[in-house]
DNA sequence: CACATGAA
DNA sequence: TTCATGTGG
């Protein structure tokens, strides 16, 4: 799930897909597939299908997400998880238990014919294959985007490759990248804007929102390593309790107060069964490579067709006229394509 | 989530 | 143009 800073971010700022023109983004692949495979659903939450049985749900989204980005002039890097830490396991054992939950859920919600119910937990129970992710490599290759594989954890790898100017953001829904040393963070980087809240009639506007890491630490009064420490009190993903009984504001406090987890006397019983300096280090001294050379080109549209139409059963109708609008916004073919795609 | 369509 | 609704695979 990610460590929950949100409470104690203020500054962040709502931004325009366009204001990103020109500038690349590292994007957080796990996040934005699973995403993608968790909403976008028919009616009864079955995922998007080939008619071989595959899902395409997350290539739908990737497809026409990916699209976008480009006639925005945005360029967009992919950035894929790579081997676990080990201490991430009780998070992943966590996440396998909550999704056998919701799968059963799922099937008594189907039982009784309430199909919001059923929608709601198909969701939950969302789980990313391996040949999904291998199906959303092939995509990006057929678009001309470039994806990475990252050794460890792909926030790690797209926070590393933000700090080095290898691109100017990195881009997830979690606040982890923070935590990496991300210098920007782009949250919420989707088209449209309306978003369905859960359990409610009601939509929200979702807006892209940019958070930048010398003013979050700026405005805590905070260096990272404190920020780190901060996360840790709350939990993450390589302590998901966290410490009981305290949350965003009680951890703030004590790290305002204390300074560093080892000041922290009162809690020196409970920090005593976490490795936080193990913690520290994935966060501070992650595990990441040199991405190697980032290179947009333009969609091969044949390769395109023949992966989502011929093997996937899109809808060549809709994939055609996708990849046309791109054109229509690409710069012309005399000049280079270094000034939109370099 | 994003597209297509028809209504306002 | 915006908005609501149904569908995509």
């Amino acid at each position: 799930m990610g460590v929950d800073l949100g409470p104690l971010i203020k500054s962040r700022r709502q931004i325009r897909v366009e204001e990103l023109h020109g500038k690349s983004v590292a994007i957080d692949a796990y996040n934005a597939l699973y995403q993608f495979l968790a909403v976008i659903r028919g009616e009864a939450g079955e995922p998007l299908t080939d008619s071989k049985g595959r899902v395409t749900s997350h290539l739908s989204g990737l497809y026409y997400r990916t699209l976008n980005l480009l006639e925005k002039g945005v360029k967009p890097v992919y950035v894929f998880d790579g081997k676990p830490p080990e201490l991430k396991a009780q998070e992943i054992e966590n996440r396998i238990r909550q999704r056998e939950s919701a799968r059963a859920k799922y099937e008594e919600a189907l039982k009784r014919g309430d199909l919001e119910s059923a929608r709601t937990y198909a969701a939950l129970s969302a789980r990313l294959r391996d040949y999904m992710v291998e199906d959303a490599k092939r995509l990006l290759e057929a678009l001309g985007v470039p994806w990475v594989q990252a050794p460890s954890e792909g926030e790690a790898e797209a926070a590393y490759m933000a700090a080095k100017g290898y691109v100017w953001a990195s881009v997830s829904q979690d606040y982890d990248s923070l935590l990496f040393g991300s210098p920007v963070l782009v949250r919420n980087l989707t088209i449209s804007g309306r978003r369905k809240l859960p359990r409610k009639d009601v939509y929200v506007e979702v807006v892209p929102e940019l958070i930048r890491l010398d003013e979050v630490l700026g405005e805590l009064g905070l260096t990272r390593e404190q920020l780190v420490d901060l996360g840790i009190l709350i939990g993450t993903d390589f302590n998901p309790d966290g410490i009981r009984g305290v949350g965003p504001v009680k951890a703030y406090n004590y790290i305002k107060k204390y300074g560093r987890l080892e000041n922290i006397a009162e809690l020196a019983s409970e920090l005593s069964s976490i490795d936080y300096n193990a913690i520290r280090t994935i966060f501070l001294s992650p595990s990441v490579a040199e991405p190697g050379p980032l290179e947009w080109r333009p969609p091969d549209e044949g390769a395109v067709v023949e992966f989502l139409c011929r093997e996937h059963d899109f809808s060549e109708e809709r994939v055609l006229n996708a990849l046309r609008r791109l054109k229509a916004s690409a710069p012309a073919r005399t000049e280079t394509l270094d000034r939109w795609f370099g």
